[in-house]
RNA sequence: GGCCCCGUCGUCUAGCGGUCUAGGACACCGGCCUUUCACGCCGGCAACACGGGUUCGAGUCCCGUCGGGGUCACCA
């Protein structure tokens, strides 16, 4: 039998990163049995617009490169995917049920239920529907209705034994039948509840694998309940233990954000995020905008095969060493009975460990595509791209090497781009540089008067420049190499100052320095 | 509270009865390198929740305790 799983969003506007951990390990099972990945989508209670909040989604996991085969905008034979466009199937099914004496028309009211419940509360024992209001017949129904009451749908769940099945993660598990409840599964308007229409679809897609978050564990008795009931053999379960919170064990949450900057590690991630976010001029929507889900990421320039390499190893491992993965060896290595069964914590920093190790194997020209939209954006660049920045780019992302850990951090070279008289300048570094030095000023001036002599302007030639000057000037390195960095770049620290030089070039290079002189100059005066 | 799950360094984990004086990675702390920031290299700190069994032998099996968590909808 072909391998066949599922990842069942609900279209609510963003992906959480929990969920692309469970999606992924679904499409890693698939890929690894050579079946197929279905991407169904749960909107069953949604009135909202499911187009609009679905996209960020899909745009995800592109984005991600988990592609499904079938699903919404790629079709399939099972269609269609969208749980809000089946409930013909679902009403099939709970009449079946109905017939077959494993569901009952409940004509309780909701507070009835409420009152039931109560009582069972006040007397310490548990809560079990006692059917009052569960039509025996037509007639009754008819009754019932002329009163003014409407039914829901429930399933009549066994009362006693146990409800046992192998869970591929968790091995051997069993509930007792005796502490489920009789759940409803159609609203008194027609419409279903999810796990009915859950287990109607598992089966109508041929899902073979259910590889799902450990909550959802708990509900298993009463889908395994309804699929016997319907005649089906249920699928095959997995029960992924949940991400929780950094420095925690509590289960990762999109709307604990102002709780999780609490955290130093989360706060560092989220910042920088934050900075660059600033520099593109990114309308930041404070429900998107975090670290827990994945536009975060994609919108400061991550590399998804880091993220997804770091949410692999969060509750899978192959062995005692191997951490890097490519595609092609996850979906090799993965199996399900190495997946973990204890919860594990999201830790920002070994998420930015994986990002700065796959960021090193980035070929220079693919990171050049990749940093381009961030220049744009912050309109250091315009939006079409000449032969000499692209060769700018190139050489600014040789000189700064693996500082660049996220597309964004390009941004933290932004000098290169800026006219030399808009330059700003650190206020710290210039006065520890330019200001507190007394001699700095005229010593920058006689190195000025350096530069412009010699004939290549490479950065070996650089280099070979300020060695000679510093020896003539009988000081450190030191002494002329920060003065030079502030007045040219405008900031403390940076990659190596003869690259800096270089780049910018000899007549970039003296204007800055006339400029940071000039400036030194009338501010004494 | 009922039911269920989980419990190895700060974090992710390896460990499927002896080779564990518990291994790796990230982080952290030293040192080296060095024009800054990084990188790199070398070294270091650091864990089997606890208590009983079983066994010649337990991180590994069993029971209990404690701790943490999940879940208990006409949500998904």
């Amino acid at each position: 039998m072909t391998v066949r799983t599922r990842f069942a969003p609900s279209p609510t506007g963003y992906l959480h990163i929990g969920g692309v951990r469970t999606a992924l390990f679904n499409w890693l099972y698939s890929r690894k049995h050579g079946g197929q990945f279905i991407l169904r989508i749960d909107d069953t209670d949604q009135q909202r617009n499911v187009q609009e909040a679905l996209q960020p989604i899909l745009d995800g996991f592109r984005w991600l490169g988990i592609d499904w085969d079938e699903g919404p905008e790629v079709g399939g034979p099972c269609g269609p995917y969208f749980q809000s466009q089946r409930g013909d199937r679902y009403r099939d099914a709970v009449r079946q049920l109905l017939q077959a004496g494993l569901a009952y028309r409940d004509y309780a009211r909701p507070e009835e239920i409420q009152a039931e419940r109560q009582a069972a509360e006040r007397e310490k024992r548990p809560f079990r529907y006692s059917r009052r209001w569960m039509a025996q017949d037509d007639r009754q129904a008819a009754e019932w209705e002329s009163a003014g009451r409407s039914a829901v749908i429930r399933l009549k769940m066994p009362t006693e034994g146990q409800c046992r099945f192998t869970d591929l993660i968790r091995g051997d598990v069993a509930f007792q039948w005796a502490d489920e409840q009789d759940h409803v599964i159609q609203r008194a308007d027609g419409t279903c509840l999810y796990h009915l229409a859950s287990v109607v679809d598992d089966h109508d897609f041929g899902i073979t694998h259910v590889i799902r978050a450990v909550e959802h564990l708990s509900n298993t008795p009463r889908q395994w309940f309804i699929a016997h009931a319907l005649g089906w053999q249920p699928p095959q379960f997995a029960h992924l233990p949940y991400v929780a919170e950094p420095g925690s064990t509590q289960k990762l949450s999109k709307r604990k954000l102002a709780q999780y900057l609490k955290n130093a590690d989360f706060r560092k991630l989220f910042e920088h995020g934050q900075r660059i976010a600033d520099r593109i001029g990114l309308t930041v929507a404070a429900d998107t905008f975090n670290p827990v889900i994945v536009d975060f990421y994609r919108e400061v320039g991550y590399l998804p095969d880091a993220l997804v390499n770091y949410l692999l190893l969060l509750g899978w491992s192959l062995d005692d060493r191997t951490e890097d993965f490519t595609r092609d060896q996850m979906i090799r290595d993965f199996s399900l009975e190495r997946v973990n069964r204890a919860p594990a914590s999201f830790d920002p920093q070994k998420l930015v460990a994986f990002e700065d190790r796959h960021m090193r194997s980035v070929p220079p020209n693919d990171k050049a595509a990749m940093v381009m939209p961030f220049l744009q954006q912050a309109n250091l660049v315009g939006d079409s791209l000449t032969d000499a920045i692209r060769q700018r780019v190139v050489q600014i992302l040789e000189a700064a090497s693996d500082r660049i850990k996220v597309a964004g951090d390009i941004l933290d070279y932004d000098d290169f781009f800026v006219a030399d008289d808009q330059l700003a300048y650190d206020s710290q570094a210039w006065q520890k540089r330019l200001v507190k030095p007394t001699e700095a000023p005229e010593r920058l001036a006689r190195f000025r008067q350096r530069l412009a002599t010699g004939e290549e302007f490479t950065a070996e030639a650089v280099e070979h420049l300020m060695q000679q000057f510093v020896l003539d000037e009988s000081i450190g390195l030191g002494q002329i190499i920060h003065a030079v960095r502030v007045a040219v770049t405008g900031k403390a620290v940076g990659f190596g100052m003869f690259e800096t030089l270089a780049i910018l070039g000899r007549e970039a290079s003296i204007r800055r320095i006339d400029i940071a002189l000039q400036r030194l100059a009338s501010a004494s005066t």
